[in-house]
DNA sequence: GGGTGTGAATAATTTCACAGCC
DNA sequence: GGCTGTGAAATTATTCACACCC
């Protein structure tokens, strides 16, 4: 069955907010409860849930740890992704300590930079290699994922140099840089200052209406 | 005229490229060219256009410098935001630090933490307070914009000091965690963590068609 | 020929509304 | 009475296709 991108991006703020149910002990939540926790619509909510079979029971609700492990199981990976980071600059750094990065689904194989101070060490644990031997590395390693954390300048290199490895099936890419990427690697971005631009936008806009 | 999201966010794609073609000092170009550097269809990219007067010209294309001004007009600034970053670890600084955060649109007039090191400083050139005073000094500086880059267990925390400030209009987070905001506030997230676990799931769905 | 502008067609996504079950 | 599950309706967004102009 074939997802939908939306539902998968609130499938994953459902879970988020079922551990944290679970921690505090609850057992029972409506969709309107979610819904309102998270700014969604609790139609949008059932809908969502409903496309993975009847997990909820009528008149009560959804059962916390039932639907969380269910959500668990849906997004579950088939096996442990291995991935690269590029660049370990202050945003690299702040991504590799972050808690929600220690997970189970993915490990981190190698780092890349071209600072001399960095190649040739380990970086909280992860062996750093120098940017030109991204291509070799990521063979050699079977890393099917790069995480793209380098200035803008040098991200379409990289990627050329990433997508020179067969392995390579996605890329994240953390830069404002426009950069081409071949139909069949999966490319996804969090673009920072194309959501501030935005937020700044729409207030405008929402000042003009007086 | 209302604009909707999906066009903001391309004409800020379509601005950014238009700004290196105009660099490199070429003239003219495509909907299809643009579309191609930026994986989306040509007709996609003339809709987007036309939705601000005709601004190309049969048979020739956009004039680059032209469409960068236009766009550039439809996305400008009616006065420069005054805007605030919560959380001065390794994201709040790698932003700091971006180049694309020196911008003519807004200015970091404060930012806050709860570290004694940093709390009383300047940090690249910006004081910081201690963030029980996120609503007396946004609303004693008109701060409108709060960058939320703190520890998730803080986040609710700091939007409901910062909700209490009535120039607060819109917050930007980098946290996952589910944070509640009045409606009033418009609320933008970025949140890399559920790019990440969104490309995941789309390499396992695409592994499963063999 | 080449490329824009745009109404119409299609596709994707959300919301409604209500039957059905607890 | 309360809340889910879900077709149908509504809304939103994308793509087509072609008239029109350089």
């Amino acid at each position: 069955m074939k997802v939908a991108e939306p539902t998968v991006e609130r499938l994953i703020q459902y879970y988020r907010l079922l551990m944290l149910m679970k921690e505090e002990g609850r057992k029972v939540v409506s969709s309107l409860q979610m819904g309102e926790m998270l700014g969604i619509k609790a139609s949008q909510v059932r809908k969502d849930l409903s496309y993975f079979g009847e997990i909820g029971k009528r008149g009560v609700g959804y059962h916390v740890n039932r639907l969380c492990a269910h959500i668990e199981n849906i997004l579950a990976s088939p096996r442990v992704w291995h991935v690269a980071l590029a660049g370990v600059g202050n945003l690299g750094t702040a991504l590799m300590g972050h808690t929600a990065f220690q997970s189970y689904k993915f490990s981190v194989e190698a780092l890349f930079d071209i600072d001399p101070e960095k190649v040739g060490r380990k970086v909280m644990g992860v062996e750093c290699f120098h940017s030109d031997d991204i291509a070799r590395v990521m063979e050699e390693r079977n890393i099917e994922v790069l995480l793209l954390a380098v200035p803008a300048a040098a991200a379409q290199a990289c990627v050329d140099k990433a997508v020179a490895s067969p392995t390579l099936k996605g890329i994240l890419a953390f830069t404002p840089a426009t950069v081409v990427v071949p139909e069949r690697i999966l490319f996804y971005r969090v673009d920072i200052f194309v959501e501030l631009e935005k937020l700044l936008f729409f207030l405008k806009e929402q000042e003009k209406q007086h």
